[in-house]
DNA sequence: CAGATTTTGAGGTACGTAAATCAGAAATTG
DNA sequence: CAATTTCTGATTTACGTACCTCAAAATCTG
């Protein structure tokens, strides 16, 4: 049998009440008697049986997840996982809100934020929009003792406790590896388009892609970037027009949202002559199709799921002073063709 | 707050203990009754609170692992994942067991599993060899109430629970797939490297990948498979005796294990001229040096993490009745380039 | 050394569920 | 309708931890 506390009490000689106090960083016990304590703890090999002590302590984790409200598939699956979460939040003990917010209105988010403040949360989980206001909102709530986690866009050089989501830089060069090495010796030009190079996460990934395909084939031309604000329809324009003007490209890469819209304009080049390579982000039922359809040749995904949940993990651990496994709570950057579709 | 066995036990109109026989199928209830008791539940939302259950059943799960203890990385990868789980153990109210047996001996297998059958553990996760001895054996624990489940290599066929592994036709193709599309329309010819080809998982994994090669780029030819053991040493010598026959092979495929050898057979190569196009499976300290030193292109993956934690929730879910939500267990197919490395 | 203060002990209740006992009510049988 | 069987209620204990109170002991102060 795994040892209790009043295996500890045992141990060390003293009464359960002490092993109280020492376990529970509660005060009253001497340095002399509190090291006999965690000696003994140390000794028998105590672990807190945490579902008892939830259990009694009947404790909640209250948490607001803040996302932006665009209608893309990627945040549409983002929303999935946090409703999934509010349906395990009876046996997570959690107690879980969304907050929905417009999309890269730095203005809204901060406001939405601050909103908190009357009533904080034990942690916020944030999509982060790179302006002065958010990173002053997140130091508020900070100072309140709120934990906040940046969740898929991180915001570096803020008071976030951490950031769930992948290295798009990384992430980035993955896409530039694979459009390199598929292309094999080709030349010809290569287009990317991003939702705004305000965003961090589309700069990144752009700087990642440039530098790792100008290594593997330096004689790639990479186009000025064109900029879709995620928006579908942006998309389907400017790929279009692009494609009509240089019908010879030989890749694209979508490094932001709005992938309907660039399936639409690959759509209507299939028939006409072959089509160039095509990378894009996030795995979802269009970008699924379309890779089984061979439109798309390789999409990057973050999975939605795990970065919600580790979200909520990091919270729950930065809450209770527990230390986070880095390890564990790394986002993979997923590289998925037709054959491993999962 | 969320509704308790006693709300439940107040809006059917009945007493704690009447919901208590219904929600753990104790007899002596009327199914009139019992209907009320279940309509109340999901009229109220009930759901159990699992902690408190467990808590309250002081319920264990003897569990048992048994895997080939053979000195390759990925079965070491496992392994350190099995030890990690017997050290959670306590915590997730599970008592893991780590049986280890001689590589690919059925007979051994099947002795071990029958060994069980004295004080059967509640399940047992096994990394299967294909014999009938085995199927017998796993039959034989089925019987007796055991859960059983396979684990990296399947048994299709058998008496088992669930396979917790991946798709090794879906990984080979993911494999024809990459070497088709990095070797672009160059002709030549392709080495393989396999375990043995009496193992079903890697026989799945050449099936996958000639098959897409072909789809791919039907004028690479296919060299017949060189079977290894696993062994490195052999790796070594087959891979080196290959590319002294012929120095311009296009790509070569590792399928087994034992890439230590594949790596050195490559460093070899280097100076020379330049190398095939390299594939392997797993990643390990290894293949992940490899990758970052340009020396294999591409590795497949399956996370022996995910595999052990899968295999212990799946048990656990069995053993209690509990359905399997089959998309959470599902192993993935991870794809690493040098610049996607978690 | 008296008095104040800090430290420790003993014991209880609570969390939500499981599991048991025993008595009483209802339904079924002959 | 009495005897039996089946069903239901009321109550209790237990799981391991948290947290509270009150009293007793130890230590420190001047």
């Amino acid at each position: 049998m795994r040892p209790t506390v009043h295996d500890i009490a045992e141990a060390a000689g003293v009464s359960l009440a002490t092993v109280d106090r020492v376990l529970n960083r509660r005060p009253g016990v001497r340095a002399e008697t509190r090291a006999r304590v965690e000696d003994a703890i140390g000794r028998i090999g105590f672990v807190r049986d945490m579902a008892a002590a939830n259990l009694a302590k009947s404790r909640i984790y209250p948490l607001v997840f803040i996302i932006p409200n665009g209608d893309n598939s990627f945040m549409a699956g983002l929303r999935q996982e946090i409703e999934e979460a509010i349906q395990r939040s009876p046996l997570e003990r959690t107690e879980i809100q969304r907050i929905d917010v417009p999309a890269f209105d730095a203005r809204a988010l901060a406001e939405a934020l601050d909103s908190l403040l009357a009533d904080p949360p034990v942690g916020v989980a944030v999509v982060a929009v790179d302006a002065p206001e958010v990173h002053a909102a997140i130091g508020r709530l900070r100072e309140q003792g709120t934990v906040v986690v940046t969740l898929v866009s991180d915001l570096p050089g803020s008071a976030r406790d951490h950031f769930a989501g992948v290295d798009n830089i990384a992430a980035g060069r993955t896409a530039g590896s694979l459009m390199g090495r598929f292309l094999g010796g080709r030349t010809g030009s290569v287009a990317v388009i991003a939702g705004s190079m305000l965003v961090g996460d589309h700069r990144d990934r752009l700087t990642g892609f440039s530098e790792r395909l100008n290594e593997i084939n330096p004689t790639l031309d990479i186009l000025p970037v064109l900029e879709s604000q995620d928006d579908p329809d942006a998309v389907y324009r400017l790929i279009s027009k692009r494609l009509a003007a240089d019908p010879e490209i030989a890749g694209i890469y979508n490094l932001g949202a709005g992938n309907r819209g660039l399936i639409r304009a690959l759509t209507g080049l299939r028939e006409s002559h072959g089509r160039p390579m095509v990378i894009a982000h996030e795995l979802t039922q269009h970008t699924r199709h379309a890779l089984l359809d061979d439109l798309i040749d390789a999409i990057l995904n973050q999975d939605p799921g795990h970065e919600v949940r580790s979200a909520i993990r990091v919270l729950k651990a930065k809450a209770d002073g527990v230390p986070v496994i880095d390890a564990q709570e790394r986002i993979r950057i997923d590289i998925f063709l037709k054959d491993n579709l999962s």
